[in-house]
DNA sequence: GGTTACTGTAATAATATCAGTTACAGATGA
DNA sequence: TCATCTGTAACTGATATTATTACAGTAACC
């Protein structure tokens, strides 16, 4: 899996958990333990879905701008990471003499959209708003 | 995921195809496109978990041990790549002073965990068999 | 208007992971 | 005893991932 993902994820609950919602990207950073240009872009792409609004300039930052319940992470998997199951590397070639080699490739591939199909739906059932609660019952415990 | 895993199934199923179930980590290997010491890895990992004979020597090679039908993709995902869905990073630290930043990498890790299970029962529904038939299959259209 | 504090993005450097190669010991059949 | 094959380890090279640096653009605030 995609680590941005990771960093998509852990951002959304961040903003999510804060009052007003909201959060610089250095902040995001140091919490995430990465560093803020990954985070930019990250979440750049997050303001592209919809999923929070960013504002330039001081006194700036992201914000998110749905409620928690309402951002599934299959939602996020399909904007960051869908597809990131199969290995780049594809088995077999399709020149080759041999029924197997030949369409390998293929077959396996179509084995990995089921599979990233499977994960999604999975992703679907977890919210950002669930996943606060998971946190926060961690934290009790 | 695991490009072990695209090799292993990829063997599997050119020695299902085999009339005589065997071949050699050579064989394998140009069918596969790689090299032979990354099948021999494979396969020594395979044959540890009872799925194919090998036999040293002169004339030596892997074979087939079980039914193509009786060994589904979750037992070599088990083998091979079971766990690899989680990012080897993980955000957050448990050290964070907070709920979010120290909690995360346990939620996280809890949700890939789930996904993990969510994998292996749609691998499971998937034989060496019907990998061939779907080569087959492919071959004919 | 100038200063400060942000985002957006590209380019580069550092690092980690993965794949291919070489080498050689051990096994086995002819 | 020779040819052929597996089992591994060590090394090299390629590729992908992550961090860093740099700077333009934007907005608040004095």
């Amino acid at each position: 899996m995609n680590s941005e993902f990771v960093i998509a994820v852990h951002s959304l609950v961040l903003l999510a958990h804060r009052p007003e919602g909201m959060a610089t990207s250095e902040e995001i950073a140091e919490n995430v333990c990465t560093n803020p240009v990954r985070v930019r872009k990250v979440m750049s792409c997050l303001r592209k879905i919809g999923f929070v609004d960013t504002r330039e300039g001081a006194g700036g930052g992201y914000k998110l701008c749905r409620r928690p319940e309402d951002v599934t992470l299959a939602d996020v998997y399909r904007a960051l990471a869908a597809g990131s199951l199969a290995p780049g590397w594809c088995s077999g070639n399709p020149e080759m003499n041999c029924i197997v080699g030949s369409n390998m490739g293929d077959v396996m591939n179509a084995v990995f959209c089921g599979a990233d199909r499977q994960l999604e739906m999975y992703f679907e059932q977890i919210t950002i708003g669930h996943m606060l609660s998971r946190v926060k019952a961690k934290q009790q415990a």
